[in-house]
DNA sequence: ACCTGAACACCGTTCAAGT
DNA sequence: ACCTGAACACCGTTCAAGT
């Protein structure tokens, strides 16, 4: 007798939904997310289509857990910080800094808030402004104002990093608000070519200076 | 030679933008988002499937055209005040107040910059901040922080308003933060029963104060 | 248990043909 | 010019049948 057949080898790994997520980031990533669908997906596997349904519930399951992929690999690599003010701007940059690499997971943040990825950033803020000292009914408004910020910012810097699918709205909209922002600006460089990202950081110090005022 | 001949009334208003807009709002605000198809639109308004798209350029113009409008009703309605951070809150409460109406509304703001509600916000907040005295890129700052909290806040609540398809999701979102947010607390009011308008509110008041700390 | 892929029940959008 | 509705080119999800 022979020894067992060796296993045909169709697939590297086994299905698993560890590795549908992965595929699932890498197709947002290079294809987008309106080019993200369940046939593209099953193709990238080399599976059948209703195979993924055994290890995920539906397309929305798959986009909370990609996000919250990126996101929690992100929150691993931010360095524990003794001042709670630096770790909320860490935590938010951090959080910037998924979305300017994946816009389709600030898109997805915004969507709903009892997903894994935004339950992990109500738990990191929340621990920050305790050991801000904030207590009872100032923290949970805190909590909220900041997170909201940040996925509200997240949503539209995402949009804006698309590039629009309609270019000529996104020309209108740049003017129409350089128009309304600029007038009495005497600063040669108009507000909208600053850099996102330092916008982005302004915008947690005028939170954070709100609490404190507050305190 | 008799008159001419009446005209056959099949329909009570001619078809325009407009009828389409005003009908997309009812369907959005009776049936719901999932259940806006052109398909329903049509029945609705009892014209063909293609009718609509010689008045409208894709189902996402509808979207913000309806969000526009409603945006655009509340704004005509808050009064003018002389005093600027009283018109500010004027302003993020008609958002929220559309919002809590049209839930719809709010996860459609955070969708696209460049759409009209998003610029007509942009265009107040902006106005009103002038009559604050900020200036340069203080403004742009403070503008984009105050938008952004107000867009974020607005699709954050609109998702909760909707009661979730999965509601047990729901519920263990609502314990996992009642777990992380209670257990230092002492109020026995648990933070999330609180009024979300109370606490949309206070958000805003917290931007304020660090807009005013920072002068 | 896990996987397959045809079938189901839809979509938004286009376009030749009508009035 | 405006409207019609069949046709087009897709979707996400299910499920009987396989291994």
């Amino acid at each position: 007798m022979t020894g067992p057949a060796p296993r045909s080898p169709r697939r590297t790994e086994a299905l698993s939904r560890e590795r549908i997520v992965e595929a699932t980031i890498e197709l947002l990533d290079t294809a987008g997310e309106t080019d993200l669908t369940v046939r593209a997906l099953t193709a990238h596997l080399s599976t059948g289509r209703g195979a993924i349904y055994h290890h995920v519930t539906s397309k929305d399951d798959l986009l909370s857990a990609a996000t919250d992929g990126v996101i929690g690999r992100m929150l691993t690599q931010i360095a524990a910080d003794e001042d709670p003010e630096r770790a909320i701007r860490a935590l938010s940059l951090g959080i910037f800094n998924v979305i300017d690499a994946h816009p389709w997971a600030g898109r997805q943040l915004a969507r709903e808030p009892w997903q894994p990825a935004v339950v992990q950033i109500w738990k990191g803020v929340g621990a920050q402004l305790t050991r801000l000292g904030i207590t009872g009914s100032a923290r949970s408004d805190a909590g909220s104002a900041l997170v909201n910020y940040v996925l509200g910012a997240a949503a539209q810097y995402a949009a804006g990093a698309r590039r629009a699918p309609d270019e000529a709205a996104r020309q209108v909209y740049l003017e129409t608000i350089a128009a309304e922002w600029a007038p009495d600006d005497l600063d040669p460089t108009p507000s909208f070519e600053h850099d996102d990202r330092e916008q982005f950081l302004a915008g947690v110090d005028i939170f954070l200076a709100g609490i404190t005022a507050r305190r």
